[in-house]
DNA sequence: AATGAATGAGCTTTCATTCAT
DNA sequence: AATGAATGAAAGCTCATTCAT
């Protein structure tokens, strides 16, 4: 399902051992989500890719190569679709697209991003790896966008690092403390009034608008 | 530095053993923090608390049972003093001042948060757990807090219970992804300057201010 | 209960010590018999004789020590009584009664039994303590009971040793496998008929008799 | 010396793994029966079937499955020999037969007997499950045989239910006890003396025949 | 003499990883 | 390249025993 960049005609051989990885990545993906990192066992993906458990040796150095193999392959297939986004003009419009999509991502991923964020809290070297490999250059998309935005006068001159993740990191707490429809929320909230509730405080702030502001919020 | 509720004078007996459980606990959150949960092992906890193994079973009655208890020892140390800012009136003020103070206890506890979130996305029953009875109440207060202000007029309409869990990500990541002073973010920025951008986007978001904005952007 | 061979005025001292000891083995009796011997703790021990576990090593050296006294004690309880059957002259009345009384005290100790049998088939020297110090002697009487009915004609000549074991396993074997009653054996069959069968065996054996016995006996 | 029911040529694995898993189960009859049940170790057990401990764990659930299926083993290689007797006619004969070669067996299992039966004494679900699938099939036959020669006239009309076990019981606790030539039993009566003073005891019981006895204790 | 907290050896069991086939 | 049996290092936890109080 993945597309690996590769454009020379593939060799019987390579085709199965391909397929076979991928069949590995897809088990593990299922099983570090549903059980975690520390509680899946190598066993168990291996029933579920239905190959043996020495094969995985084969195509992988250990279990945390696994991981982050995985997590690179399911990042893999929805960046592209992600960015894609980032075509709408209208900022509001944008954002909201964007948050709509990552929430959809993040619900049928749940499992696994629990697993992800798990090592990503504990492993220095699986931090260090992911960030930059797959957040660092996401983010950098992003902030790419704002900046352009900021320089049309479109958008307010902010530090886009900053901003940027801050969005991010309100998304992701709410899959941490549970989407909208979950208990752990105000059930009144859809997720399309959460997305709208997010892309107003994104865009206006705090602080009231319209009229002039006192001198003294400065 | 916690506070028990007792008056009574101590036994020798009794101040030792609380004095044991403490070195159990704090022994706890070094390593659970270096290791996160699953890695950690009872045999380190109690080499680095200087106690026999079975002497924490003497305490606590199983792992799991350490790490709650570790997680309420270094809440409560923190809790009453970062609602302690919700007296400052200029909400400016007050969101710089409540942020700097969760910076800095977020720098000095970065590895017992770090075991903390580990098991917050993996353990559902101890998500649940820490959720209702730490952040939801702590939630809860900044909640009122909003409320409040925009009650007076002095903050727009928002739903406060998204914004603040919007707030408390943007918090939170940087967290994660490292403050400023480590490589992963810009080494130029501060963590006051990081404030004050971080107050900056709460309060007036990403749209140009002081000129009325086109009624489409609304 | 028991009567330790002393004669001297006890002291306050003394006769406290005493109690507790004993209420240290009743407890012990109690324990093992629920648990077996290394199921039971002496945690458990303790808390049912209310005392410190330190201080049942005040009396008993270690665990093991406290099994053999203990067994010591509880055969104590029984074994003059065992005996008194001895003075009844009828064979088949005294082989009735004596049996009858062995059932009657293995089912009330069918625990503390369990647990003797256990430790005697597991370990050696516990097993030629209590040989020695309890079995030989109390099939000792046995054996002089039955040589002297050899010696006046009124039983075969026989090897008392080999017999009086035998009848011995003959009774402990439905310790084991279940007492009349109990759903391994033949449930029509009372503790008396099983007595009454056993008397018969072990006084005819399996040949017919040259002369008829009288009808009901067969 | 166990047969498995398979005809099929075995694959060189299968072949290994059969005499991987008998060699667990011998060294697991060894140590039982040196240590009993609880005493042993896994790890005892590895190192005398020269195996590692996670081996055992690929045959065998657990300790207790070890047990269960050693027993099934060991009982496997004597029980059709055991009943090759029934066929003598003779009482006198088959029963010093069947004696003597349960002594033989005993002799040399006496350790993984004494393994059986400290479990057996202790554990009331592997005693229900030993009882009902080896004990009473067992007795059951012995049963079969007395009740025939009781229709035939050939022995006294008994309750053979008792009388095949109250036999057992005689013969086991000479296991138990010690068999002649071991220290605990008068030492000058040979294995044969034994079986003979056990024969007459059960066929002619402890009561003077009517016919004269002659004079040396025969 | 009594206490019970502290001790730490030792247990069963799991599972990532290796390697002969 | 694929297999899966074998490995053995840990792990969490228990509990008989000690000893300062």
């Amino acid at each position: 399902m993945i597309e690996f960049d590769q454009r020379e005609p593939e060799t019987r051989r390579g085709r199965l051992s391909r397929q076979r990885a991928e069949r590995i990545l897809e088990a593990a993906a299922a099983v570090f989500a549903r059980k975690g990192f520390h509680q899946a066992t190598i066993r168990e993906i291996a029933e579920l890719a239905d190959v043996a458990e020495g094969t995985i040796y084969n195509y992988f150095a250990d279990k945390r190569d696994l991981l982050v193999a995985m997590t690179r392959y399911v990042v893999a297939q929805s960046a592209s679709h992600a960015l894609a986004q980032l075509e709408i003009d209208d900022d509001r419009a944008f954002l909201a697209a964007f948050l709509s999509d990552r929430f959809g991502f993040g619900g049928h991923n749940l499992n696994f991003i629990r697993a992800l964020m798990t090592e990503l809290w504990t492993d220095e070297g699986f931090r260090q790896q992911y960030l930059r490999q797959v957040m660092t250059p996401l983010l950098g998309v992003m902030e790419g966008y704002l900046q352009a935005r900021v320089k049309d006068g479109r958008l307010r001159p902010v530090n886009t690092h900053v901003v940027v993740r801050a969005m991010t990191g309100s998304f992701l707490i709410f899959l941490l403390l549970g989407e909208p429809g979950q208990d752990q929320l105000d059930p009144e909230i859809s997720r399309e009034g959460l997305v709208d509730e997010l892309v107003d405080f994104f865009l206006f702030g705090l602080e009231p608008r319209s009229e002039p502001v006192g001198g003294d919020a400065g």
